[in-house]
DNA sequence: CTCTCCCT
């Protein structure tokens, strides 16, 4: 040990050797630079505790697994392979005296799948545990789980470079260690935007600030492809003015902002002709070639300096020369598992505390740095990274946990330190029923067990084991390409049909052509050849799949891994198609797919009405025939028809919500009536035909509840109607196919049926539909939700009639809207007594002129009452 | 008409 050569957590090693002799756990918190991934598990090879055993770290990149082994064997002066190795898929370097290994996170959650006793290990070791993978997330559970119950002697070590230490302390119930970094200072600026400044204009802005202010490379980082395009246009386009000028807006600003550890280059001055001529832009993202990230990760040439946008590749997968200031936009794209819709889009948010103290740290690797952040300096960020598990797609993790025991109604749970979301792990569960790895009650099946032990995604997994075995040379070629980003490109990058990727690696494979020719890139084509040899190796295939497959082999293969995205044209719109899952999606418009009836999407960008197909494949309609029979429907369905206002029924042939053939049947009336019922339901209690008999005799009914409401009425309100539809209309639309079949006395009869005979005897006795004036004749009463009723009548009507009408057992007065001759309002009164006494004199004076062969007497109270005019010549 | 990064 005296030999190692000495890093910043050289120091604390004793203390956590000491720490996990007497404490099973521990939390170790270091920023890069520490050495905690190449110095801790050599330090621990030589614990009483670990005796001959293994010790796991696992890491989050390939990269960085052979990178961590390579490096300690150096230090040990040994090869990779014998005290020091790593494991990654398709790839071991372990040997029989190998007693680090370096794994990758998927790797340790097979080793504990496969012998839960991890026997011969004494310790795991997570690090970048910040990361928040959820492999990483689903390792340390079953970790902790083997633990508690078979394993108390493991030791684990959780390593994370954030503030978060604390809360994964308290989660493993273990003591927490902190080692400090090496890294040089790096100053933080927070230069605001113009008014109106598009994130790519400000960003270009102080990257020229930066080149000023600075020495050295410039880092910035952008959530995406797009915004990196557009940024090296607007830096790369000729300047319409000169360069800041000094001691204004952001060089003063930078130096102002907190307390610098050095301060930046303290004159800057615009860029000079010649010196914009040494800059170079470079764009750093996944998606480019080999070669092109070598580009931008190898020293620019002497004497130029470079700026390098990248996305959050540049933030911990690769490491780049010469840096010493970031532009920072605060933005990342991360997916987001959306449950209902089974789909996952990609969100532009805003970054972590943890990631943008990462990103800063970029500046900091070879001298000081500086760091320009783009948000506001009051913007609250989130202190770490929000766990994947926490917003992925979690089929694959459904599966483990099956495996391991734990089902939908199991009642058992791990102990996480964030749980997966009930909705996305019961949507995980659906498709792997769906596929086939899980039976109805729940439990991992024999083909789930397979899919595990093929490590490949349950979909894949699911599809290439179900494959026929002469096909299966082609399946590896699919799951490598499924598996990688497309290696086409140029022209042929957009293409939405999957199988030119497969063409492509065909193409390379058989050497027909040179890689530059098939527009694709050799080196992508390289990795991917790699992958399928791992595959065809656990699939058992001898050689590889050459040639152009069969138009529909590709699209047939795959359609078992996404069953739920099969595609069928609509009918109207060729670009147009329905998914399996019911949901809509298109092809665009410069398609290499057009017109193909049936497709599978393998790849789909989400959008809310229709999503766009990114990649698919043909497929044979048959094959669904053939290998999802249960999916596969006759059924009766009933459409309500708006215009006819009717029940229409149809015979339909589906597969899941794909509608392939429908027909018109006859309805059955005891199809109709739920149907009617239901569109009643969905459009309102108007749309039945209501009479004025039936609204008047609805309110007399609502009022005598109202005044009487001893007698327990049923309530006729709006929604209490629609709530008890079943009582009282279905007696009266059973039979019909139409709500135009049901007649205006049918509805009232209906209404009626709601009161037993007696409330119906009490209905006519308390709230009359009218009442009989002194002239002898019928007058109406209207009603009226919350008010008395209403009683208009001529005024001669009323003569002998000393008190206003009641009605309800005397309880409810009525309102006299008393008229003239002429049927016109003269008064609205409850006290008709007052009135003759008072109004009446002034009112006859008034109108006995107007009204001569009408009675006026003087006294109403014994005068005739009539409804007519007097003779004439009387 | 345009999708971040990674892994069994």
């Amino acid at each position: 040990m005296s030999a190692l050569p000495s890093f910043p957590i050289t120091p604390l090693l004793p203390e956590i050797r000491a720490s996990l002799a007497a404490h099973p756990r521990l939390v170790l918190e270091a920023p890069p630079g520490a050495g905690k991934t190449t110095q801790v598990p050599l330090a621990l090879l030589d614990q009483p505790w670990l005796g001959d055993g293994k010790i796991l770290m696992l890491e989050p990149r390939r990269i960085a697994a052979r990178a961590a082994a390579q490096f300690m064997a150096q230090q040990r002066g040994e090869e990779v392979g014998h005290t020091v190795g790593y494991r990654i898929r398709f790839e071991a370097r372990v040997g029989k005296a190998t007693r680090v290994e370096v794994v990758t996170e998927g790797i340790l959650t097979r080793l504990i799948q496969d012998d839960p006793e991890l026997t011969g290990i004494g310790a795991i070791l997570f690090d970048e545990f910040h990361e928040r993978h959820l492999a990483g997330d689903l390792g340390a559970a079953l970790a902790l789980d083997v633990q508690g119950t078979l394993r108390p002697d493991l030791r684990i070590v959780v390593m994370s470079a954030t503030l978060d230490g604390e809360r994964i302390a308290q989660w493993l119930d273990a003591p927490r260690i902190s080692s400090p970094g090496r890294s040089f200072p790096v100053k933080v600026a927070y230069p605001p935007a113009r008014v109106q400044e598009s994130t790519e204009h400000h960003l270009a802005r102080v990257v020229r600030v930066a080149l000023q202010e600075n020495d050295g490379d410039v880092l910035a980082f952008l959530p995406g492809r797009r915004e990196i395009a557009r940024t090296q246009s607007i830096l790369e386009a000729p300047l319409d003015h000169p360069p800041l000028p000094l001691g204004e807006g952001l060089g003063e600003r930078v130096r102002s902002e907190r307390s610098a550890s050095v301060s930046p280059n303290p004159h800057p001055r615009p860029l000079s002709q010649r010196e914009r001529g040494e800059i170079e832009v470079v764009a750093l993202h996944g998606e480019l070639s080999l070669a092109e990230q070598q580009t931008a990760l190898s020293p620019a040439e002497p004497g130029t300096r470079r700026v390098v946008l990248a996305t959050n590749v540049a933030e911990s997968s690769v490491t780049l020369p010469g840096i010493r200031s970031v532009v920072d936009s605060g933005l990342a794209r991360e997916p987001r598992f959306d449950p209902h819709s089974g789909f996952t889009r990609l969100e532009t948010v805003n970054i972590s505390q943890a990631s943008a103290d990462q990103r800063a740290g970029r500046a900091g690797r070879v001298a000081e740095g500086t760091a320009y952040r783009l948000w506001p300096q009051s913007r609250r960020l989130d202190p770490s990274r929000t766990a994947e598990i926490v917003q992925a797609e979690l089929s694959g993790l459904a599966l483990e946990l099956a495996a391991w025991g734990i089902t939908a109604g199991s009642g058992v749970e791990l102990p996480w330190l964030d749980a997966p979301p009930a909705g996305a792990l019961a949507q995980g569960r659906d498709l792997l029923t769906q596929l086939g790895a899980l039976a109805t009650d729940g439990r991992i099946t024999a083909l789930g067990r397979e899919m595990l032990e093929l490590g490949a995604t349950p979909r894949l997994g699911a599809a290439a084991l179900r494959a026929a075995t002469e096909l299966r040379a082609l399946v590896a070629d699919l799951l490598a390409l499924m598996e990688a980003r497309s290696p086409l490109r140029g022209e042929q990058a957009r293409t939405d049909d999957f199988r030119a990727r497969v063409n492509a690696l065909h193409a390379w494979r058989d050497r027909h052509t040179a890689g530059a020719r098939t527009g694709a890139d050799a080196g992508a084509l390289a990795a991917i050849e790699q992958a399928s040899k791992g595959w065809r190796r656990r699939l058992d295939v001898r050689s590889a799949a050459s040639g152009v497959p069969d138009s529909h082999a590709v699209g047939d293969l795959l359609l078992h891994a996404f069953p739920d995205r099969v595609a069928r044209r609509d009918d109207g719109n060729p670009l147009r198609y329905t998914l399996a899952n019911g949901r809509g999606a298109r092809l665009h418009e410069s398609t290499a797919l057009h017109g193909e009836p049936w497709l599978v999407a393998l790849d789909l960008r989400f959008e809310a009405r229709d999503s766009l197909i990114l990649a698919a494949a043909p497929i044979d309609p048959r094959v669904l025939e053939r290998d999802y029979p249960a999916q596969f429907r006759r059924e009766r369905v009933l459409r309500w028809n708006e215009e006819r206002q009717a029940v229409e029924a149809f015979e339909e042939q589906r597969y899941a919500a794909i509608v392939l053939d429908r027909r018109s049947v006859p309805v059955k009336p005891e199809d109709a009536l739920p149907a009617l019922l239901a569109a009643v339901r969905a459009k309102g209690i108007d749309v039945l035909p209501w009479s004025e008999h039936a609204h008047r005799l609805r309110a007399r009914m609502q009022a005598l509840r109202a005044w009487m409401p001893e007698l327990g009425l049923p309530d006729v309100s709006d929604a209490a109607l629609l709530d008890t539809l079943d009582d009282w209309l279905a007696p009266y639309l059973n039979g019909k196919r139409s709500l135009g079949a049901l007649g205006a006395d049918e509805l009232s009869q209906a209404l009626g049926s709601l009161f037993d005979y007696e409330q119906r005897r009490q209905l006519d006795a308390q709230v009359p539909e009218s009442l009989t004036v002194p002239s002898g004749m019928n007058r109406r009463l209207d009603y009226a939700e919350g008010e008395p009723p209403v009683l208009a009548v001529k005024l001669q009507e009323l003569f002998g009639l000393a008190d206003t009408p009641r009605i309800a057992n005397g309880r409810i007065p009525v309102t006299l809207h008393l008229l003239s001759p002429a049927g016109r309002p003269i008064q609205v009164t409850q006290d008709l007594k007052g009135f003759w006494e008072r109004t009446y004199p002034e009112v006859k004076k008034e109108l006995k002129g107007r009204y001569p062969r009408h009675p006026w007497p003087d006294d109403p109270w014994t005068a005739a009452p009539t409804h007519r005019a007097k003779p004439r010549g009387t």
